[in-house]
DNA sequence: ATGGCTACGG
């Protein structure tokens, strides 16, 4: 009755009808066929232990596991059901999301009881087109339906009040969620607080959070260092640091590099070069306390060299960088810029920002090579350092080789030409490159407004 | 494909 499943891909074909058992934790069941009156019968158990990211829905809690061939804490739950919920998660996948909510009504109406994962992903999907108060509405949906939303079926939701702004109703969710809050609610929480510049009450939620006996992780403690450093110093920020290794709780990569980052933007750090040493021995005491360096404990210290004009060290520090970036480039290639592309960036932009747009553009030529696609940032940072040594039709013909082979401008990239063309007193052309930005569609910004405004001021037509 | 943390340009 039991075949193991020997192929991962079978399992993943058919993970809408994979099953978890009690009784056998480290089996999923494959589920294919409806039997008659008991449920469905069971085709297949594989002993894949960690399928992925997949999460198993439908999980048999049940001590009593699983009867001969049957699905036990399922086969009090119709068939129509079963399919409804297949029916929902296409939808959520789909991202039909107004016919993923219509659909949810009518199951509900039905007497069917959803699963939570796809209204997790419903919730998810409307909050991210900013439709906060449809997502509350599938979790009361899905509340009254019998169903019980888990831990982040309301973090989903939280989170979605958090980025639209709406703290005060993710504050509200936390306050009536019926499930217990976990270290995950608490720290998307605290993020938008430290964001937002209220630390304080940050810190009293903190306090709530330790009430329950919820306690702090290391993401917790490194979004609180990043906050005090820019709040009250990295002084501060470092108390934190020891705090959080007194209470057993290992600081990671992570949290070196936002202490890092904090000193390199410490004010005035530019005139006390010690900081800059602080910074480096940060760095440099990474390995002992068990963690390496990536690409993004870098980038503030070349930001900040590139920012003191010692570009010599900044070129310097961009060769170390570029084995370890490469190195970490897989790990971090979800993403959709590589820390290697940011990196060079950086230097580039300081390079420009020099006149050494010479130098700068060796830089571009030189990350070609290595395979990196330089970026609208890489672009505009050269443009930018064209216009500002006045090389504003070296700048003009850049452009146009940009928009040639592609690649499409942004606000900036047009601000830095009109800046070089006001700069030059050929405000009139600015004006005309304006209408010509407006004309490709690029929506003019308050900078660009400025800009022009300035450079009409500055030929006299105050 | 149910969740949380760091870096670049006007």
């Amino acid at each position: 009755m039991f075949n193991i499943c020997p192929v991962r891909q079978t399992l993943r074909q058919h993970k809408d009808r994979i099953f978890h058992c009690s009784k056998f934790p480290s089996a999923n069941i494959l589920v294919l066929k409806k039997q008659k009156r008991s449920g469905f019968k069971v085709l297949a158990v594989s002993v894949v232990e960690n399928f992925g990211r997949l999460r198993l829905s439908n999980v048999d809690r049940s001590p009593r596991g699983i009867g001969p061939g049957k699905v036990q804490g399922n086969s009090s739950h119709s068939f129509e059901e079963f399919e409804s919920n297949n029916y929902l998660r296409r939808l959520v996948r789909n991202g039909e999301l107004e016919e993923g909510f219509k659909h949810l009504e009518n199951m509900v109406y039905h007497g069917d009881i959803p699963d939570i994962i796809p209204c997790t992903s419903l919730i998810r999907g409307f909050c991210r087109i900013g439709k906060t108060k449809k997502a509350t509405r599938v979790m009361e949906i899905l509340e009254e339906s019998g169903a019980v939303p888990d831990v982040i079926t309301y973090n989903v939701l939280i989170s979605g009040y958090c980025k639209s702004g709406e703290i005060h109703n993710a504050l509200k969710v936390l306050d009536r969620m019926s499930v217990a809050p976990d270290v995950v609610t608490y720290n998307t929480i605290l993020r938008t607080l430290c964001d937002s510049g209220k630390l304080k009450q940050a810190m009293e939620v903190l306090d709530q959070q330790l009430q329950k006996e919820c306690y702090p992780d290391v993401i917790t403690y490194t979004i609180l260092i990043e906050a005090t450093c820019k709040e009250s110093g990295v002084a501060q920020a470092m108390k934190l640091l020891d705090e959080m290794r007194t209470k057993g709780c290992k600081p990671d990569v992570v949290t070196y590099n936002v202490l890092i980052n904090g000193i390199c933007k410490e004010g005035d750090w530019m005139r006390q070069s010690r900081t800059v040493g602080r910074a480096i021995d940060i760095l440099e005491k990474m390995p002992k306390h068990g963690c390496t360096p990536n690409s993004l404990s870098y980038n503030p210290l070349l930001h900040g060299f590139c920012k003191e004009k010692k570009m010599d060290r900044a070129i310097e520090y961009l060769e170390i960088m570029v084995d370890i970036a490469v190195e970490i480039l897989n790990q971090l290639s979800s993403k959709w810029c590589s820390p290697v592309l940011i990196t060079y960036n950086t230097v580039i932009d300081g390079l420009s920002k020099m006149g050494k747009t010479e130098r700068a553009m060796q830089l571009l030529y030189e990350m070609r090579e290595r395979g990196l696609k330089p970026d609208i940032i890489t672009y505009s940072s050269l443009v930018g350092g064209l216009s500002r040594e006045g090389k504003v039709e070296e700048a003009i013909k850049f452009f146009k080789d940009l928009e040639g082979s592609g690649i499409r401008p942004n606000a900036i990239t047009y601000n830095s030409i009109m800046l070089g063309l006001c700069k030059a007193r050929q405000t009139d052309r600015a004006i005309d490159f304006l209408v010509y930005m407006v004309s490709k569609g690029c929506k003019p910004t308050e900078s660009t407004y400025t800009i022009l405004i300035e450079g009409l001021a500055y030929e006299g037509f105050t």
